[in-house]
Order: structure tokens, then sequence, then C-alpha cells
DNA sequence: CTGTTAGCGCTTTCAC
DNA sequence: GTGAAAGCGCTAACAG
């Protein structure tokens, strides 16, 4: 029997519908509108999770008590908090995260985004910085923007709509408008680039020495008496990009040796234009005897057009790649490369970002620059 | 000046303090506490967002028309409509998506669980998946579980907690109890498990006919001569590697070759072990001479081994791996595989379960099996 | 130590 | 068409 809550009456109150589950009612005395659970338990509350509520009830207490011992922070009756544990398994309660962040405006999540991650790369990185936050008591969503500029816009406003309290991100290539990551600045929310990045944005950004990188590959085709050594680099929207063509740059006038403009070829990153332009590079009357490649899938694809040719690796031409690939060392001969720490870039990332999340003051972004390590295989010395 | 909402009254307002970047009042008179914004604002209210109200109140309207205009479907005057929609593009309004799920109780969000991700397999899936899952509008979470049980289990918990509409998922290799998948279903939120199933849970799955697969594979090593077969078997937890075992076993019998137990490896996918126990079987008194194993990975680091010891492949042993991971056409010999269609994988999981999350009824759960193909390279036949 | 109350940002009746 | 009010599940200030 349905009494109003106000004058406590039974007889002057009418069904006024049912709304999420409960059963409205209005009380004609009164003329005041109240709800109380349907008996019949309709489509939606046979999926209503249990809340602090249902416990607060339960146990005949209020659910600000609940919540209390749930936090375990403020002090309670260690009787009322062990009833309410013990509520809690028994009713398999699991908090709502969504309200929870909803009222604290921090949802304790921090995006992740990368262009892809089919390459071992990306999968590493963001394994590193998982561990990292998760330690420190961030979870995590992973986005990745196939390349696509729209897909990455389309992913960021997902991710304010989410309310992440940070970013953790690698743009893609074909990236060159940078508004949708100022949005998140403009709200104070943190972001930390990591591997490609935006010059221009004051932000944290984690990096390897690029260049210093590409100098040590380059000098060492140099040093093994390469002096045609052509380098397929990347499209110039990368930073990484640019870098490692400057330091194969950088690497030729060290040694003295002319650059010959024909011998450096920008390209896109995908295999078929890779397979493309190094076939032309050997159709060139004087063809390259060495081969410095953006990435290590480019050096395996060049790998493959030049065996499939009868050259040989490395006596006629030598090949280094970019980044150490385990499938570098796989092929054959073993592809001579540039090892990024993949790992320790996912991680200091984090610990960046970290630092701007935990801070109670205006953190200055910072740029960590991690070393590169030459690794000689077959490709360049046999 | 402050004045009391219910009395209008000036002079009896006490400040009591500030609450979430609100300066808080008690009216002596009226009894009755009461808030407004700060006039210099908070360090909490500097990172205020933009909400619905924001832009009812600089228009003068009620939030419930702003709402109505932002979702469209309501009847509302065109020009309120465009004025809303303008306020939005000038304050850059970014819907509270935490907000918006916490009242619709579902969050649009899937969440997509994988044991790892390092390898080809399961990025394809996801990505795969992640296609079907946003041309329906949903949001994909992603976690990876590491191969561990426990961290699996507290991915469950928080996916559980931000309220996914749904699962898609495969189990570690650890995984034995799958209590924690039960809870989704317990809640009404589907699951669909790919790849690695739960044979107990009465849910939708994915998978491929991996017994027919590792049939076709050993069948072409006896057809190509082959009579000592080894095989390297995944841990029994998993039911792949349970169904590629007989698969194995039913070629055999097939073609009436006694199954040798020493031949017959069972390991914990390492690569570690996978390279002791290659060792072990190239020790044997009578060696095997062909070998499949339950991965390429594992068949790539046979071949390694294999070749480091002076045998030729595949004159001396043969090797078929499964799931054709794109380094399995790089490596030297091309490595023999049984072929997965990882895409339509994710793709089918995803589609069953949009058919649970949009449909009204109680959808049955349906297991769709994929076709596998044998793709023949040089580590079986020169 | 606990209950009351207001509020996070949004949707959804109901009434006009 | 639009506004007022209630409520999603939770936290937190305040007053006992």
């Amino acid at each position: 029997m349905i009494k109003c809550p106000h004058c406590q009456q039974v007889d002057s109150i009418n069904k006024t519908g049912i709304v999420r589950g409960k059963q409205r009612y209005f009380c004609k005395s009164c003329e005041v509108h109240f709800s109380f659970p349907t008996a019949e338990p309709t489509r939606s509350s046979r999926r209503h999770q249990v809340t602090i509520v249902d416990i607060a009830q339960e146990l005949g207490i209020s659910k600000s008590t609940v919540s209390r011992a749930l936090r375990g922070q403020s002090d309670i009756h260690p009787g009322t908090r062990q009833a309410v544990l013990d509520a809690v398994k028994q009713f398999d309660y699991q908090p709502n995260l969504l309200a929870h962040s909803l009222v604290k405006s921090r949802s304790n999540t921090v995006g992740i985004m990368v262009p892809e991650f089919v390459s071992f790369f990306f999968p590493k990185v963001i394994i590193g910085a998982q561990n990292v936050l998760a330690e420190a008591g961030y979870n995590v969503v992973i986005c990745h923007s196939n390349e696509s500029y729209e897909t990455e816009v389309a992913n960021a406003r997902a991710l304010l709509a989410s309310r992440v309290d940070g970013l953790l991100v690698s743009h893609t290539k074909e990236t060159r408008n940078f508004d949708h990551f100022r949005a998140f600045q403009r709200r104070g929310i943190p972001v930390v680039f990591f591997n490609r990045f935006c010059e221009d944005m004051d932000v944290s950004k984690v990096t390897v020495d690029d260049q210093a990188g590409a100098f040590k590959a380059v000098e060492h085709l140099i040093q093994t008496g390469r002096r045609r050594i052509a380098h397929l680099a990347g499209p110039d929207s990368l930073t990484n990009s640019r870098n490692r063509l400057n330091g194969y740059r950088d690497a030729l006038r060290h040694y003295g040796i002319a650059e010959e403009p024909e011998l450096v070829i920008s390209y896109d990153l995908t295999l078929e234009k890779a397979n493309i332009y190094v076939n032309h590079l050997l159709n060139l009357p004087q063809p390259p005897d060495a081969l410095f490649t953006i990435n290590d899938p480019t050096a395996i694809e060049a790998l493959k057009v030049i065996k499939s040719r009868g050259l040989r690796i490395p006596d006629d031409i030598a090949i280094v790649g970019f980044s150490n690939d385990p499938i570098s060392a796989l092929v054959e001969p073993g592809l001579t490369t540039v090892a990024q720490p993949v790992n320790e870039i996912g991680q200091e990332s984090a610990r960046l970002l970290l630092r701007q999340l935990t801070s109670e003051l205006d953190v200055e972004p910072e740029t960590v620059v991690l070393p590169t390590e030459l690794i000689v295989r077959g490709s360049t010395v046999s």
C-alpha cells in the first residue's frame, strides 16, 4: 500500500507512470510527485546495479556512512565498516566510476593515442607507460588513429568527452593542425608527446636522439667503406623523420662526402612506395652502395627487393634501419639498425605526465631525449 | 551584494566557506544555506569546463532547452537551436560523457581485453572490432592483461566500474577461473570471447577451425613424405591449443601413423621454453623429420635453433607454424603456416556483441567458427 | 561517529 | 516550444 511521504495518506494517490524502473505517484491532497521502485521489476530495473543506497537501506544506515566505510579514510565505527564490507561482498557491489568521476571532476584515467599499433614499437611504448600509470593508480584508455588525421581528431573529442585527466600521444603522419591537442591544454589537461611531436606546442615531450642515431648509422656505413649512401626518409611532417635526415646530412658533411640529392627520397612510410623507391634507386645509372632507411619495415622491404634482384648484401649494397624491430634480427642477413629504448619511452612519458597530474603547482613542460644505440648485423658487415 | 534567495534580505547573511569553487552562505533569518560562485575563481573553478548550464545562462534559457537543442530530436524552435549551436561553438563546449552515461546508465563504450598485443594477432583483431564498433557509435577501451591472471581480474573490475556496455575478450593462458567474466553476465552485460574462450560459459564465441587447420598442416607434412612429426603444443588451459593438438592427432590417425608421445610437448608459449624443447627434440635418438608448432613465433624460434645446428630446412626437418604472422614471409626459408582471418575475427566478434547490445530481446549466444587456410612456403617444400 | 543536504552535468518527465 | 524539478550514483561540508 502506497502512502504519501508527506501527508502519510493512502487514498489520495494516483499512479502517473514509470520512470527508470520506478513507479511515479501523485498525491492529490499534497499536490506532490514522488516515486517508489515498482513491485514487478521492469527491464531497466532488472539491470539495476547495486549502489551504496541499496547497501545503506539494507543496513539501515545512511549512504554517506557507506561511502565513508568504503573509502576507509574518515573515522568510522569499526563495526559499521565491517557490516558495510560484508554487505558489499554479499551483494557483489561494484562502485560506479562514472558517478565518482563526475563528482570529483577527475576520471583517474589517462588516454594514450598512437597512430598505429601493428608494428612492435607503439605496443611496447604503451606497455611501458601503462605499467608506470597503473602503479600510480591511473586507468588507461588506448586509442589508435590509424594514421588518419580525421580519426585522430575524433579520438581527441572522445577522450575530452570522457574527461581523461591527461593525454599521452604520438600523432599521425598526416597531422599538421594540432588544435585538437591544444583543446586539452586550454582545459588544463596535461599532454605529453612522444616519438612524434608538434614543436610549436609548449608541452612535455619524450623522444630519442634521432639526429645522433642517424649520424651513428651513416658514420658506420662510411667507416665500412661506403660512399654513395642513399636515404629513404619519412614524410617531412614528422619531427623524427626530419631529425634523422639531419643526422644523415651531418655525417656526410662531417666526413666530407657531398650529398647527392638524387639519393635522398622522402616518402609516406607505406611499403608499396618503399618498394617503388628502392627499385628506383637501384635503377640509377650510379646506384647507391648503401641505404639508410627511416625505419626497419622499410629496410626489410628494401632487403627483399635487393635480394630479389640478385644483388648481394652487404657486398653490393649495405642496409641500415632504425628502431631495432625484433624482426630485424630474424631476416637474412640480420639488419643493422639503430635501437631505441622503447620501454623507457613509454615509462618516461608516463612519468612526465604524472608529474603534471600530481603536482599542485604548474609544472614546466620538459623535453626528455633518450639515447639510441647502433646494432651492427650482417646487412652492413659480413 | 549577496541576497538570500528566500527572503531577499541582504544583511542577515554569513559566509560559511568555499565548496568546489563556490562561496557558501547562511541566512540567519531563514536559517538556510545557499551558495554562489566566488568572485575570484579558485583553482578548481579555473578548471571548470563549460556546461550546458553555462550556455543556458548565457542565452537566458533553461538547461533543458539546451540539452534538447544539442540532441536535436525533440521539437525545438529553429532559432533557439541555432543560438545554442552557435554558443557551443563559441565556448568550445564539450559534452561530459560521464554525466551523460550516468543518467542513461549506459556508457556507449565496450571493453576489449587481450592477453598481449606485441605480436600482430591481437592488434589486428582489435582494429577489426573497433571499425565495426565505431560505425555503430561505440567507443572502445582496450586493456591488455599481459598474460597475467591477476591483471585480468583487475582489468575486469575496472571495466565493470566504468560501466562498459559490453566486453570482447581473449583470456590469459593462466586463467582457469572465469568468475570475473561471469560478473558481467550476472549484470546483463554481454560478453563475447574470441580466440581463447571458456567452454563452460554460455556466451557468444568467435574462433577458427583450429582442429581442421592443424589437420591440414599435418596432412601437408605427411603428404610431403614426413613420418616423425613432432608437435610443440600450447598449454592445456587454452582451447585453441587443445584443438590444434586434436587436429594433429586426427591427421596422424587418418594416415595410419602411430603417435609417439615423446614427439608431443606442451609448453607455456615463452620463447625460452620453445628453445629448450626444440633442442630437446633434436637431441632425441630418433629426431623428428618435421615440426608443427602452436604458433608462428614458436616456429620461428625453432627455425633459428635448427639452422644454428647446421641442419637444413626443409631437407632435414620441415616446419609448420600457425597464424601467418607477417614475419613468417620474411624469414628464410619462408615459414609454411596456417593463416587465420584475423580481421574477420575482430569484426565478427564485434557484430555478435552489437547484436546483443542493440536487441531488445534476449539474444541467444552464438558460436562463429571461421575458416583457416594453409600457406605453403619454403620451410616444408624446397 | 553519523545523518542531512547540496551538488557534479546531464536527461527526462510533467505541466504550461 | 520551453521551464521546473527530479534523479542517475557518488562525495563532502556541516551540524549534531
